[in-house]
DNA sequence: CAGTGGTCTAGACCACTCA
DNA sequence: GAGTGGTCTAGACCACTGG
């Protein structure tokens, strides 16, 4: 991770930024940076674009590199730890111990909408799944999972009830590392209310979203109903992207 | 917009994938890619690096590039019509007449907070205001916004009944093209039961958000509490960025 | 006009996959 | 080992900003 030219300089430029070395924020140009680094201006490139999607910097033709300075503030209501999740790891990263219940585990045939989202044949079969998920033994999130027998033959309630992304990654040597996510909110159902102590007014989060293999194999189509205190998405985006 | 190399690739590949000219959902290497569209290898990597981004193919090393299968179905839950915003633009998409009713609007002193989020010294004032946006006449979201005066000066109740940031880009100059997004759901609370019709048990979705200006400056913070029938998010997300 | 970021090229070498 | 995407370089030229 630590050994590619644009990571390292990613690194030395935030640790700068942090250290308020750029006190009029601003950065001092790619040409400059690239000699002062010893590097191409095309890795310069490359390090500060990437910096400038995560929100950390802007960039100005014709002006210059200008540090965001949302990203300094302390206590602002804006974090930019790195990426903006919302799903299965980021739940682990507050220092709360996670836990799994599997509320129910089968094979069924797929209905048409699973058919298009999986990419199956009517033939075909998929394990159903439903998993209540808690944070230091209060449960926050209704999972219902479907995946294709096909592509985790060996998959069962015992592996549903830790970790099925770290089995396919040990076992099967894939990777799940893309997802589609779809979010929205509702209110609670009585499934809701009953398995996460909502109350009447109280609402869930919801988030749809479909798996892909590194090779874009659509993997599993998941819909998370989320306690709406632990429903909290953060994103960062560029509006010109037209 | 499209007399850029990169850009032509990509329309003439998401063209070519249309049509289903790889039947076989795999894409000539960028070797074979650069040769035949008489380009660098460079841009070729440009042009499919964007579509990666935009989860249209999935790039494996050592293996080579594939569609995403979803991105060529029809009627799957999914559209991949580009970005996805859940902001002020894509409310206008649907082909519902936009409307916009000015509740208050006043010149105040930020609190802590907002001297925070907009970079402010507590000597300084912004605006405030609170707009209730319809979509064909009925009521969908509430706005409540807060714009530095020194960024505006000549900012109107006028103006604020009509779009903010056309005003900005028109007149000022400028170019509002940035924003960080902190998405979350709550129980409606009286207000939000009254002017966007809600039942008790109806939430609001949350869209806090603070819009940068293209060199970087903090504009505007603004929460925008939706009626839960018309909050929605798309997010293709890579998992790997660690 | 000088300075800045944006686009594009041509080519070298590395890392991974799979037959 | 052949084929594929990933990283990096060195340099040319363009487009925009601002004094």
């Amino acid at each position: 991770m630590a050994d590619l030219v644009y990571q390292r300089i990613i690194t030395s430029l935030k640790k700068a930024i942090d250290e308020g070395e750029f006190s009029d924020m601003r950065l001092p140009d790619e040409r400059s940076l690239a000699e002062s680094y010893s590097v191409s201006r095309s890795s310069i490139k490359r390090a500060l674009g990437l910096m400038a999607d995560q929100g950390i910097i802007f960039k100005k033709r014709g002006s210059g590199t200008f540090v965001n300075p949302l990203y300094v503030k302390q206590g602002s209501s804006f974090n930019y730890s790195g990426k903006n999740l919302g799903i299965t790891d980021s739940f682990n990263s507050k220092g709360q111990k996670p836990g799994v219940k599997v509320l129910s585990f089968d094979v069924i045939h797929p209905n048409k909408d699973m058919q298009d989202n999986l990419f199956l044949k009517p033939s075909e079969f998929v394990y159903s799944f439903k998993r209540l998920r808690l944070l230091d033994d209060v449960p926050f999130m209704i999972e219902t999972g479907y995946i294709p027998i096909k592509l985790a033959p060996e998959l069962s309630e015992q592996i549903a009830s830790e970790s099925i992304f770290n089995y396919v990654e040990s076992e099967l040597g894939k990777e799940v590392n893309k997802t589609y996510l779809n979010i929205s909110a509702e209110p609670s159902d009585s499934e809701g209310k009953e398995l996460l102590h909502l109350a009447d007014n109280e609402p869930v989060g919801l988030m749809e979203g479909i798996f892909f293999l590194d090779d874009g194999t659509p993997f599993e189509f998941s819909t998370m109903k989320l306690h709406y205190k632990y429903f909290k998405y953060d994103s960062f985006v560029d509006l010109a992207n037209k």
